[in-house]
DNA sequence: AATATGAATGTAAACGTTTACTTGATTCCG
DNA sequence: CGGAATCAAGTAAACGTTTACATTCATATT
């Protein structure tokens, strides 16, 4: 492979000639640039990042750390921070099921420029050395305290509050709530909002109406059928709220099999709002989250932070939004 | 940050003797060793990662090259390939829409010790570029001609086929084809065994017959939808072959839209077998792709290449399985 | 006792760039 | 016409490692 002593030695330069005018750095004749393109051309040059970060010390590569269900679940948030990330010139590296100190080695080995972290457990000591290694670092939803540090957030929070309102609104009062993981900081959010809501209307939360949460989060849709078919069919029970639309529609086919009409004799809002939710008909409420959008707002913040070393802490909280659709109806006057 | 060399200093040892102690190359007293470890660990010292690789020569980096749609609806062989690579210590770079020539430049500026390629589209010019940087490379689908290069491929013309013939095991005669975009090899040789089967068969294909293949892939269920509902309710249709679990979904709305039933009027085929088909019931009968196989097989194959520098070329297929749930039936008599 | 062996460590070059500094040539202006 | 300013290009050091080679010293071998 071709080195820039090699094109140095070929156009007769120095090595020094040759990196300014691939650079376009400094000055020089037209002849000069010629000539060296020319063997460039000849000669298939093409540098040598690696050469290059080790003298400028950046290496316009950027981690991505998340975790496996969010891959698997979440690519769209992947996407959009890719396509940001690569039209600003930067490469980036997927680091998967990570915890935040492994990162915070990756950060010391210098071969990141930057780090997104996405919905990283909760974990204070790793951060504060991650804060530490003075690096650009942007936190995508997770769990932490600090008020220090870059974060684009998604009022999960309010998501469930809302949609909770919404259902109460219609006359529901024994709501069923279904999470896919406890251990998902997110789906936390989202029953803060459906307990807050209930209390706030004085309706009492029965430890009964929580399903799911527990072990694995793969198969979601199990978790939504699941959740259905444990309840006892003489329950009250007229609606329903999942953190997650495989979920929801889970239990639509729960619903289905059981011979319970939706809305008619049950409501049911989902989370997420994937492209396909509108073809599953009957169409699935569902609360919209932002995830493409908080990808890019991470991933532009970064790279101004990188870039511009533009040190002012950013903090941006993104709502989410209701989609109303066609598996809510006001609770019937006889449940 | 800290380097070898305030280590060094600090340890009262040369750079020599801690970078033998740090890769346990050479020999050295048990004191020294101690002495050094300790001071590293006091300094909070980590090995630059470029430097290293500007030394080495190698860099512990893969890329995997891929397009936005396998982002969004194959998730599960980026995991698998990323699981691998990183249990043997390399990072993965991702490259998002890249055509083959950009990963010859990547190559080229050696930041890339290997690069798997997600079902690229044909350019056999740049892949005979891509062969002489003399660097380790695995095709994973894609389409060349190209016999000398690492390959793991799917055979989808044989799912095509299997799945057709079994419908025309029943009975059926007029099925349906539904595809997601033209420019994708993989439903090109699904096509393939449709038309294979139905001339073996003797049967005629129709135009009409044939749906989707136009545009964007996106909303796969859109596809599947239309395309059921373009069908003229006279026509004899009583079976349909979709190239993608989603594209079938969307049928299966469109059927029960139009009171089609399934499978006692309609039977779907769908391809993928994702693991939520179980759920949406009816149940829907697929053909699974082994794609996290091939994401591994793939992985293991390019790192022996890098290890061993296991030149044997290593061309692979992968067989599809049909899984029969409860979206197909015999003909009914009279359709 | 002289020498060979081998272990522990040091010295210094090299990897392929960038860039501060230097040199020499040319131009400009009073 | 002479000195300042400008421009083109070269020289060499530096980035943080690894590693071939050299050195020292203790021990084993004759």
């Amino acid at each position: 492979m071709a080195t820039i002593k090699n094109v140095a030695a070929k156009a007769g330069v120095s090595i020094a000639t040759v990196s300014r005018v691939l650079n376009h750095t400094g000055t020089c004749t037209q002849e000069t640039e010629k000539k060296v393109l020319r063997v460039v051309e000849e000669l298939g040059y093409r540098i040598n990042l690696t050469a290059k970060s080790l003298k400028t010390g950046h290496t316009s590569i950027i981690g991505i750390a998340l975790s496996e269900s969010c891959l698997l679940e979440t690519p769209v948030i992947i996407r959009s921070i890719v396509r940001v990330l690569q039209q600003q010139d930067f490469a980036v590296e997927i680091i998967l099921d990570a915890p935040i100190e492994k990162c915070v080695t990756l950060m010391k080995e210098g071969r990141l420029d930057g780090l997104l972290l996405i919905d990283m457990q909760r974990d204070e000591a790793s951060l504060k050395r991650l804060i530490k290694t003075e690096r650009s670092f942007v936190l995508l939803g997770g769990d932490s305290d600090r008020e220090d540090v870059n974060l684009v957030e998604i009022d999960f929070f309010g998501g469930g509050y809302a949609a909770t309102k919404y259902l109460i609104s219609r006359g529901h009062r024994e709501i069923l709530f279904a999470e896919d993981n406890r251990q998902l900081p997110y789906a936390q959010e989202i029953k803060r909002g459906y307990l807050f809501a209930l209390d706030e209307n004085g309706i009492p939360y029965s430890e009964e109406l929580l399903k799911g949460g527990s072990g694995s989060s793969l198969n979601k849709e199990r978790i939504g059928y699941d959740a259905l078919g444990s309840i006892d069919t003489s329950a009250k029970v007229s609606a329903a709220l999942m953190t997650n639309d495989r979920i929801a529609q889970g239990a639509l086919s729960a619903a289905r099999d059981r011979g319970i009409g939706v809305p008619d004799k049950l409501s049911v809002i989902g989370f997420g709002d994937l492209p396909q939710s509108d073809l599953c008909l009957p169409g699935l409420t569902s609360v919209k989250v932002p995830y493409a959008q908080q990808g890019e707002l991470g991933a532009e913040i970064l790279v101004n932070n990188i870039r511009r070393g533009d040190s002012i802490v950013k903090r941006v909280t993104l709502q989410t939004q209701l989609m109303e659709r066609h598996t809510v109806a006001a609770k019937p006057r006889k449940a």
